[in-house]
DNA sequence: ACCAAACACGCAGCA
DNA sequence: TAGTAATATG
DNA sequence: TGCTGCGTGTTTCATATTACT
């Protein structure tokens, strides 16, 4: 009864909502980028834009969905009235692809089981139990030419194969709009849904992400090779992969927007041919990458190769220089175990050691670390199972308008939920006078109702940093009642230092007290779980803070 | 930050 | 027929 | 014991429909 008085929420989007959406990307593309863009995709979109309203959205229905061929006769979509108009306009202008035969792989997808039984009841012993995959190595094992398979189902079937044309055309102008691969027309659905909710920073309509056309087609080269790469190592292709490494290193790196690819790719690669025993091959990947982990693993790889001295080499760059935290300690590990193999002696590594809280509990379904979070519980006002989410979250509010600063480049389209260099080591310095600024100011007033207002503005609002669903005026209040401000400075700054590396690796409980400086982060172990680098750098700087923290190793006790 | 990832846990093999 | 994976959708 | 590599689980918008086993 209820169900039926409620009233109908009215709809969140506008009829051909998705209509719209790709012309917004169109026009955003074609404005920004025209020079970029040959006459031939110029004429792509005026081609579209010339459709009727139908036409249009079955394009962009079509281009978003997976492909690329479709049955005409399945094409449900009776707001758009009569497809066959639809599809007819779209071939006028050139913008519908039709086939006979689009390959052995599409048919198997494109009909159903029951379809293809049909289909082939006269040529094939069908059994009622039997699976698709049977019934398809059957209908292979005909050995007829490809263009008869699809002739014989759409026989049985009726309506024909039809694909939109120039997809590669629309794969181009989203690159252009959003920079990468992974984003596409769903996020603008996501972001008028209010799922994705984005701050509204300050565009930068000046700075262009790809400075020339060669520029792109090169991230467009490295995207390639990438996907080969994930094909090769599917089909566990050793030789592929080998030459697709060849290939690599005869390809020159022109253009910084594509560099941090082409470095992940030699990387990834690099690490699948040392899997392999290339070591060879992997090393001069690694020479070619300026990405962490590759001076690492170039040094692991030197050693594994018995070169003693270049591995010992190897390690003193890194430590002379090193690009990050990890690869400095990687390099100090791995040196002495050279340098004993040269018959040099190297000073002994001092051990860490952390204030440990040995524990017996009884074995329980639950996650370790809620156990040990109730076990203590008595003894505290609160304890909390956060990990990095806490310091995190607590971070994005102290520096919100800093992150989403309009530095020059930061943002290029309305989806994003960091600046583009949130990781990079330019986030710190491209903001080093407003991040000056603002600790200045954290420092000298109280930090409580800096967060709760932080808080208050920009609740909802996606961001990298600030998990929502943890964050709630009372736990703040909690928190800074607890912890000294100096000691939350300190570790702000310290993941200034390096968004990207100390992001991660805080320990997994906060318990609160109800005093400055009555609480303490326990990083919980359990049976035969280590710390980890990312930890223990961590409860090092807490150590040398000041700040409470433990380790609580968990034994169960059977009994 | 590319659900082709990132993160943390948990184990095995090796000195 | 229930459980699953993939797909399309807003 | 420390170091290393490798495999695992968790987490991604939420929901309806379709196809398959
Ligand atoms: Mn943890
Ligand atoms: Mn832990």
């Amino acid at each position: 009864m209820a169900d039926t008085l409620r009233e109908q929420a009215p709809p969140l989007l506008a009829p051909f909502y998705y209509r719209d959406n790709f012309q917004r990307l169109c026009d955003t593309v074609e404005s920004r980028y025209q020079d970029l863009l040959s006459a031939a995709e110029r004429d792509v979109l005026r081609r579209w834009r010339g459709l009727p309203l139908p036409a249009q959205c079955l394009y962009v229905r079509l281009v978003s969905r997976v492909g690329p061929w479709f049955r005409d006769d399945k094409l449900a979509y009776p707001e758009l009235g009569d497809i066959g108009a639809a599809l007819a306009a779209l071939d006028a202008a050139g913008l519908l692809l039709r086939t006979a035969d689009p390959g052995w792989p599409e048919l198997e997808r494109l009909f159903t089981l029951a379809e293809w039984r049909r289909a082939f009841a006269a040529e094939l012993n069908t059994a009622p139990g039997q699976g698709k995959a049977e019934l398809l190595a059957a209908a292979a094992a005909l050995d007829w030419s490809p263009a008869r398979y699809a002739d014989c189902l759409l026989a049985s079937t009726g309506g024909a194969l039809v694909a939109p044309a120039e997809l590669e055309v629309v794969e181009l102008l989203q690159l252009l709009f959003f920079g990468n691969r992974r984003q596409g027309l769903t996020d603008f659905v996501l972001s008028d849904l209010g799922i994705a909710n984005y701050y509204p920073y300050a565009l930068d309509r000046e700075q262009r992400l790809f400075s020339c056309r060669e520029a792109v087609a090169e991230y467009q080269g490295w995207s390639q090779l990438a996907d080969d790469y994930w094909i090769l190592r599917e089909a566990e292709d050793s030789e592929g992969l080998r030459a697709l490494a060849d290939l690599l290193l005869v390809s020159p790196l022109q253009y910084d927007t594509s560099a941090q690819r082409y470095w992940k790719l030699c990387n990834r690669l690099a690490r699948e041919l040392e899997r392999q025993g290339e070591l060879p091959l992997a090393g001069e990947l690694y020479a070619r990458s300026e990405l962490h982990p590759a001076r690492e693993r170039l040094a692991r790889v030197l050693e594994a190769a018995g070169d003693w001295a270049a591995a010992r080499d190897q390690c003193q760059l890194i430590l002379a220089g090193p690009w990050c935290e990890e690869e400095y300690e990687a390099a100090a590990r791995i040196l002495p175990r050279v340098c004993r193999r040269l018959g040099e002696s190297v000073p002994a590594r001092r051990r860490d050691t952390f204030t440990t809280l040995q524990l017996q509990l009884p074995r329980s379904d639950e996650a370790v670390e809620l156990a040990v979070a109730h076990y203590l519980a008595p003894h505290w006002q609160a304890v909390h199972y956060v990990e990095n989410s806490l310091m995190n979250s607590l971070f994005g509010l102290a520096f919100w308008e800093q992150i989403f600063a309009p530095v020059p480049g930061a943002f290029h389209h309305a989806f994003q939920s960091a600046p583009a260099d949130m990781y990079q080591q330019g986030f710190r310095t491209r903001r080093e006078e407003m991040l000056a600024r603002r600790l200045a100011q954290l420092r000298n007033g109280p930090l409580l109702p800096e967060l709760l207002a932080a808080c208050r503005r920009y609740r909802g609002y996606d961001c990298r940093w600030v998990d929502w669903r943890l964050l709630d005026e009372t736990l703040l209040w909690q928190l800074l009642c607890c912890i000294p401000a100096p000691q939350l400075l300190a570790v702000w700054e310290r993941m200034l230092f390096d968004p990207g590396e100390n992001r991660r690796g805080f320990p997994d409980l906060i318990a609160l007290g109800e005093r400055e400086g009555d609480y303490c982060l326990i990083e919980v172990k359990g049976p035969g779980d280590q710390l980890q680098d990312s930890q223990r750098r961590w409860l090092r700087f807490f150590a040398d803070q000041g700040i409470p923290a433990q380790v609580a190793r968990v034994v169960w006790c059977d009994d």
